[in-house]
DNA sequence: CAAAGTCCCTGGGGGC
DNA sequence: TGCCCCCAGGGACTTT
């Protein structure tokens, strides 16, 4: 479930946590999650010192001072768990130090005495180990498109990207290829806001709904974290799931209910795209 | 190359 | 209460 959003709130909760916290222990639970852990990922990681957390589309990278980078993706259920016996911010809340429970395949704890727990009942998550200077040339990370809220992103592009495609606006709008880290809830967020119908093809959006849809990607994105980040101000700093934007959808999961546009009297459908529910108004969406 | 389908995995919810 | 079935979905892989 995680989309950018969460994956970006998650990030934001365990910055304050690791870094310049240093792996006392790595404790690997299991072979892999869904593909295999690298070689020697524990000792890879204990006596590394964290220096800095960043997000690329919906992974989150963590520089080591091995000039390794730890490569994490939530996947579909993947949770951070942080724990510590004492509170070591004013404000933040932090469950105690437990043991790993079931589905807590990764256990980090760190010289602050805080520890970290990769969660992930469907293990659809990932991790990985690759060097720093070539983080970006990793096989996960180098076909992605550009990040929908930096400077790389505009109608353009999209006008570019979009020529000649014929499957529906929907799907390209998935295809991190073109954009990265958008997914379900959000394209069918996006789409709303700007009154596309989600089975219109790609190359059949007019210059001026292109310019109606990079905003309302970037606003619904900017909004969903801002929801998240006010509830890291809660007691659950790196848990994806609360920060998640679910009660401000317009249309996602709101099939049959009452379309939220002023005037308008349609409810909300859902249809299957390629294997994936989208959701939107038949009557706003064009 | 593009587009569509398949698969991985498990918890949760609906139906009976 | 319990069982069965289906669904959720990111993204690599396979097929068309």
């Amino acid at each position: 479930m995680p989309e950018l959003p969460e994956v970006e709130t998650v990030m934001r909760g365990l910055e304050p946590v690791m870094l310049d916290a240093v792996v006392t222990k790595a404790d690997i639970r299991r072979p892999n999650l869904r593909w295999p852990f690298p070689q020697n990922m524990a000792a890879r990681l204990e006596g590394a010192k964290i220096l800095g957390l960043r997000r690329r589309s919906k992974y989150i990278l963590c520089d080591l001072s091995s000039q390794e980078t730890l490569l994490i993706h939530l996947g579909m259920s993947g949770r951070m768990l942080i724990e510590a016996d004492d509170v070591k911010m004013p404000g933040h809340f932090y469950d105690k130090i437990s043991p790993a429970e079931k589905h807590d395949h990764v256990v980090l704890d760190f010289d602050t005495g805080t520890r970290v727990k990769f969660n992930d009942a469907r293990r659809f998550g990932s991790m990985d180990l690759l060097p720093t200077d070539t983080a970006d040339r990793h096989p996960l990370l180098a076909s992605l498109g550009p990040e929908p809220l930096g400077n790389d992103f505009h109608a353009d592009l999209l006008r570019a990207r979009f020529e000649g495609r014929r499957t529906p606006i929907k799907s390209a709008l998935l295809d991190q290829k073109i954009i990265a880290g958008l997914g379900n809830i959000y394209v069918c967020e996006a789409l709303w806001r700007s009154g596309i119908s989600p089975k219109r093809l790609a190359r059949n959006i007019s210059a001026q709904k292109l310019d109606q849809l990079v905003p309302s990607i970037k606003d619904v994105l900017v909004e969903a974290i801002e929801a998240g980040g006010s509830s890291l101000k809660d007691h659950r700093q790196a848990n994806g799931e609360l920060g998640y934007f679910q009660h401000n959808f317009s249309v996602y999961g709101r099939e049959g209910e009452p379309c939220r546009t002023d005037g308008c009297v349609s409810d909300i459908r859902r249809i299957v795209q390629s294997g994936r529910s989208s959701f939107y108004c038949p009557n706003c969406q064009r």
